[in-house]
Parts: structure tokens; C-alpha cells; sequence
DNA sequence: CGCCACTTTGAAACAGTTCAACGTCAGTGG
DNA sequence: CCACTGACGTTGAACTGTTTCAAAGTGGCG
């Protein structure tokens, strides 16, 4: 029987390939305990090997590294559907703290589990695969948006690739998607300052672009907005295909 | 046979882990021919959807986006025994160029012999996955670097992640390693301008930190760079053990 | 009702950019 | 063999996007 808990995750897999009634129950037979997190608590730890990999189910949470001056870096944001850690089943030690931004349910794959999948599974193991190398796509888009565009297009940028992750998953409404972060937090990951998200998030807003009432964005002008974040969604990989 | 050209390959896998007779054989049954690009060339393009990959064998190349200002973003470079498009096996498109910095060789790796692999050799096929899984970590690291160090440290980073990434696969000599890039190049991959990048470099070089001839960087303080650049390895995941 | 975390505002400072000129050197052709 | 070329590196000076610091405003919650 399928984990009703692997909803999410398995939209995310059915919009890029299909995925079989056998696989569904092999990911369905690996998956254990669901673990609860408040907003702001530690899931994993820098340095950290572990023995589980987390698939995000409900809420909101980031990868992040301290640097000396005691500044944070968030290098990623997941969203429910996601593996948070899924590398750590191959890397044998955690680069970065796995935080909670809000209150966060997450379901453990134990790494022995993973690993029997790839023993058997070859077409489910590629999927597992492409799951992390989205995560490495994601990384590469906010290394440019980092490197060559302005805080405004960077934001607007952040947000195009929000909208499009949940909507794959099933999180939009009325335009809207979940993000419940702090300003603080959206400038880790933009690696800018708290005050000039602020600036460049009430530009956003006066150009009717978004909105955001803490709770979630609503995108007000796509079109825009995408054009403003010089937003390509092909890094995302959304496309039905045999892999 | 081993096939000769995939040595440095199989070298950084070793530092990760045991690699079987047997599975050195089904890569070198997979490797088909040697290309070659010159400098400045083009080995893959943005959008477009190859049904092989490159194992670099000789030379330099980099994953490139352009943004609309013209201003391109490096978002990896790669060196002998690198995968350049490892990614491509499973991703449908292309999301970044992939451009020759030097003259080079590789190997192609058609996504079909990829795919047989997957089918039969669970182990191999974690080694090929944590490849890319490391490409990752390196992509995480530079986020931070890009997002909350100084030019300064940022440059000292990248130079202390390709010595350790050229020591792996036995490239350094006399502490230093082939980095035959200009120094616009540079610049582009630490998001900053060329002029910046030439200040920053007569910093490093005036505090006996490195030096570059544009044919090889040459570690003159390894343990100061590692401290300017904040440098931890963990990342990189030089650790032998079973994956 | 008061606290605390978060958001907003203003002003000064700064890291890094831009623009434009000049220097250097290796390769090319006459 | 030397003048020419073009790509790359270096320098100076003005400029700007973003940071820093500090203070004030807002709002949810115990």
C-alpha cells in the first residue's frame, strides 16, 4: 500500500517521469518514523553523519553554513515533497545545519533502506539521482542570480522558482504559495543584508509585482515578475520523460 | 582492460572509496571516443539535450550561464578526471553552456552504456551518483563564499578547493596545479569584475599567499590561504569508505 | 498589557563597479 | 628580424549598490 505521507514527493517525481505501483511500494516499505520540528529547530547538524535521510512532508526548512563573522548562508530552501538530505545517504558527512523554518514533518528513510533500493530498484534509483541533481540545478541558478543580477531581480528570481516548486506539488491557491520565512532569513539566502531585502521587497511590492503577508506569496504580475527575475524555468527540469 | 584515459577518474573515486575490477571494466567498455576542443570552445550548449556525457582527460572547462546584460556567471569549473555533464544523463536539457578554458580531451560517455550500469552495477552506479553529489557540495560552498565573504576570502577558497580537488587526481607538483584561465574568467566565476579581481589577486600575491604565472597557481602559504579563504575540506569528502 | 521578535526608516560608510587609459607580451606577417 | 596586432593585465578616479548602525514602528502572543 502506498504512504499517503509520499503524496508530495511522488507529484514531484510523476511531473518529470512515471513511476510504478512496484516503486511506489519499495519507497512506501522504506520509509519510517515521522519526526516533528518547531520553527527555528536544528534537524541536522554541520559534521554530522546520518544514518536517515528526511523527506519533508509538511512546512518549510533550509541548508545553512556559518561563516566567522558569525553571518549565516543559506545555500537551500525545501519545501514539502522534498528530500532535505537525501545526499547524505552517499556523502559521509553533513557540509551544512538542516534548520526548521517552520513548524516542519518529516518522514525518516533509513540509509539501509536506500541503499537496498539501489540494489533492486535501477529505475527508482535514477529517480532518487535526479531528485539531488535538481537540487544541484537550483544551486547553480542562485549562483548566477548571486553573481550577475541585482537584489531586486535576484528576490524576483527566488520567488519564479518558489511559485513554479510548489505549484509542482500541488501548493499553490489563488496565485499564492506557502513561505513562511523572516525577511532575516530570505537575506541569508539572497546574501544580502535584512535591510535591503526589506527595500527591495517594498519595490517588489509597489511594482504590483508580489505580495507577502509573512504567511505566503501571491504572485500578482507573472509575466513580470518572471521578466524582472530574468527567470528561465528549464534549470527545473519540469518535463514528462523516460529516465 | 582498464582503459588508460579514465585513470585520474578512477583515482578520485579511490579517495572515496574501493572501485572493483570488474566495475573498472564496464566503465572502460562504456568510454567511447576521445574529442578535443580548443581553448575558448564549446563542448556543450544551454537548452540542448546530449545523449552522451564528457570525462575530462585533459585540460580545463567550466559550466557558464549568460544573463541578459551579456555578463556571464562560471557556476563550476572542471579539471582532468571531472565529469563535465554528468548530469545530462538524466536531466532533459541542458541548463548552462559547458566552454573548453584550455585546450582539452574527453572522454564520451554514450547515456545508454550510463544506463546499462545503472541496470547492473548498484555500487558503480552510487559511485557515478555521488560524483555529481560532489559537484553539489561544491556548488553549496561557493553560494556561501559568494554570499558572505569578501572578495579576498573568496578567492582564497577557490584556490584552496582546486588544489585539493588537483591533488586528488595527482595534478599538483611542488605545491602547485595547472589553472590556465584568465583572470576574466575568474572573475566570472567569483562574481566580481576583472578589475577586481586583478586588485584582489596583487593582495593575495603581496601577503606571499600564492602566486600565478596564468599557467599554474603556486601555494606559497597553505595554512594562511586555508585561514583567509575559511577554508574547511569537509565538503569535498576525501574520505575512504564504503558507499 | 507588555514583551519580544520582526519590520521599517534614515544617514553615513564602504566594498566593489565602471570607464577609460596605459602597459605588456606572444604571435604573425612582411 | 622587427613592426604590428590583439588579447590580457594593470592603474586611477569617479560612482553606486549594498551594508552598517542606530532608532523607531508594528504586531502577535503569553
Amino acid at each position: 500500500m502506498d504512504d499517503q505521507r509520499l503524496e508530495r514527493f511522488f507529484r514531484r517525481l510523476r511531473v518529470r517521469d512515471t513511476l510504478g505501483q512496484a516503486e511506489r511500494e519499495a519507497l512506501s516499505a522504506v520509509a519510517g518514523q515521522t519526526v516533528y520540528f518547531a520553527p527555528g529547530e536544528m534537524m541536522a547538524r554541520y559534521g554530522s553523519s546520518p544514518s536517515k535521510s528526511l523527506l519533508l512532508v509538511q512546512g518549510m526548512a533550509a541548508r545553512q553554513n556559518t561563516v566567522e563573522s558569525g553571518q549565516q548562508q543559506i545555500t537551500a530552501f525545501h519545501i514539502a515533497g522534498d528530500f532535505v538530505d537525501l545526499h547524505s545517504f552517499l556523502l559521509s558527512k553533513l557540509d551544512h545545519d538542516v534548520r526548521a523554518m517552520s513548524a516542519v514533518a518529516a518522514v525518516e528513510f533509513p540509509h539501509d533502506g536506500l541503499r537496498r533500493i539501489t540494489e533492486e530498484f535501477p529505475h527508482l534509483t535514477r529517480l532518487l539521482w535526479l531528485s539531488t541533481l535538481l537540487d544541484g540545478a537550483i544551486h547553480r541558478q542562485w549562483l548566477v542570480a548571486m553573481g550577475r543580477l541585482t537584489a531586486m531581480a535576484h528576490m524576483a528570481h527566488l520567488f519564479c522558482e518558489h511559485f513554479v516548486r510548489a505549484d509542482n506539488v500541488g501548493l499553490v491557491e489563488d496565485m499564492s504559495f506557502p513561505f513562511e520565512i523572516t525577511q532575516q532569513e530570505l537575506a541569508d539566502a539572497l546574501g544580502l543584508s535584512n535591510v535591503h531585502v526589506n527595500r527591495t521587497l517594498q519595490e517588489l511590492r509597489r511594482q504590483d509585482l508580489v505580495s507577502w503577508d509573512t504567511k505566503r506569496v501571491r504572485v500578482i504580475d507573472w509575466k513580470r515578475l518572471q521578466e524582472v527575475g530574468q527567470f528561465d524555468p528549464i534549470f527545473l527540469d519540469v518535463v514528462q520523460t523516460p529516465r
